[in-house]
DNA sequence: GTAAACTTTCAGAGATCTGTGAACACTTAG
DNA sequence: CTAAGTGTTCACAGATCTCTGAAAGTTTAC
């Protein structure tokens, strides 16, 4: 059973690092995606990975300025205990707006270089106009979700 | 003039690169964008970046399997010519969804071997959640963009 | 204050990825 | 069919990235 979970949570840090996660920040979030526990120390998640505390701190450090994960304050417990963030995925999905933001100005970067009337000026408008595009309806989106979830949980 | 705008080229493909995609891939795939002519073949890209042949042919396979860039047909030339797509863009966001498919259907497999009503399964069923109501967004959104700019255009 | 329990940092070994260059395969002209 | 011009593949060298392990730093208990 326990071997089932942890052998799902492994296949899908190995999915998700072949969509440009890296290796070790991928399968530290799949320990704290798939554990029946609330809370795991990063003791806990490199002994269940086999992995040293140099690649736990930068992982979780990685994880945390993401806001994936948290840390959560353990009374009586030394340790730093971590658990997934509740809005972790819309967080995430926030966070690529960035991405967004970055083509658009690059585009308007180009344009202002080739000229808007050239050949390469207008390419480079088809790509401002559409990531200006998803720029302006992707938050929305997300929002729509974060209200949604909110009514009903 | 055109040193600028290859500079440009180079610094945007630097920029992609940092996001995931293949530094060789990146750098094609700005020369293709930012050229002021219509199409380039492989040979001009390769002079203009300083690289093999080689490296060409892969990163031009992969650019046009991503559905970004084509060959166009040029008669009384033995050479490929390559054109950035019009589409190029909304298709590389639509590609995205795979991703998000991936996802859900991870989130699924992890809710199946955890259970439904544990921890572990909670935590998983937030994200299926979460990126199937994305999956059922996202294509109507690009679908919207497609239909604005062919009425337009 | 000191000691114990953790965490973070970082140099360097090892693993992984990428581009080259040459050999091979294709395509077209004649 | 042959030859010339291009495109593709692939082994390997070089570049890059990642994890380890140990030292330094931090926090808590007393």
């Amino acid at each position: 059973m326990t071997d089932d979970l942890t052998h799902a949570a492994e296949h899908f840090a190995l999915t998700l690092s072949q969509y440009g996660l890296q290796r070790m920040t991928a399968r530290v979030m799949a320990a704290l995606l798939f554990t029946q526990q609330d809370t795991m120390t990063a003791g806990e998640i490199g002994a269940q990975l086999g992995v040293s505390s140099g690649a736990m701190s930068g992982a979780l450090k990685n994880l945390t300025e993401l806001g994936m994960i948290e840390k959560v304050p353990a009374p009586g417990s030394r340790r730093d205990h971590f658990r997934f963030r509740d809005s972790a995925w819309a967080t995430l999905m926030s966070k690529q707006n960035t991405a967004l933001t970055l083509m658009t100005e690059a585009a308007d970067e180009g344009i202002k270089v080739a000229g808007a009337d050239s050949p390469a000026g207008q390419r480079l408008a088809d790509m401002r106009d559409f990531y200006s595009y998803m720029l302006s309806e992707m938050p929305a989106l997300i929002e729509r979700w974060r209200t949604r979830t909110s009514q009903s949980g």
